[in-house]
DNA sequence: TCTTATGCATAAGAAAATTATGTATATTAG
DNA sequence: CTAATATACATAATTTTCTTATGCATAAGA
């Protein structure tokens, strides 16, 4: 994988994200949206995913529910209201933090 | 700060671009200079700037020399060869994933 | 029937930060 | 004059957040 070593801390606003537009979404489905998205470039592991997943519930900022589709586990996922208001907070942080790094990596590009 | 959790990763890749087009710079400096270009948005920690110093000239991708201005050390960095051709390699690999994180987070924005 | 895909989960270890110190000199404000 | 801030380096302890390696189970396709 070529960008293993580099999203981290992101990817729990991903998460917050992908489930603020999409409703619901269960872990696996997480993997294979993020993995469409970005053209293969970002892959989301297992080992990263769950536990992640597990800790949002935790905090109060998911909630699940669970569902058995062709004989298969599957949890679904989504916001809770306390979620979506963080949603709105950490996305606004990681898009600052994308602009910034522009800003250092390559400040000839603009955002419109 | 704000961004605390967010650039982990890439402080590395941060390190050898401004290294490369600035030419040399000492730690403190970076400290200084990155929190500059980003109107105080990224915040390099010591704890974290000076090993990762020490790693990459470990690696052989920087080189030191030491200097005295004002009675105070200064380490001044520079990329060796090694280090210049890596810089453009992670620098790449960095830009894919900026655009990336983009593509999920705010698919609207389009660069130019 | 064997591999790949789907779907969950956790444990061990590594990587990369944060936080808290420590040392020392120079400058600025009260 | 003296206390706080800025400059400049460094490291240790801890935490966060991944990767890698497993494990279990069902379904679909070659």
């Amino acid at each position: 994988m070529a960008n293993s070593k580099l999203y981290k801390g992101s990817l729990n606003t991903i998460i917050l994200k992908l489930l603020d537009e999409q409703g619901k979404m269960y872990g696996y489905e997480i993997t294979q949206k993020v993995k469409a998205l970005t053209k293969g470039e970002l892959k989301i592991t297992e080992g990263a995913l769950y536990p992640a997943l597990h800790k949002l519930e935790a905090e109060g900022l998911l909630e699940v529910e669970v569902a058995k589709v062709d004989n298969r586990l599957r949890k679904y996922y989504k916001l809770t209201e306390q979620g979506e208001k963080e949603t709105v907070n950490r996305l606004a942080e990681l898009e600052d933090f994308i602009r910034s790094m522009q800003q250092l990596v390559n400040p000839k590009w603009s955002i419109s």
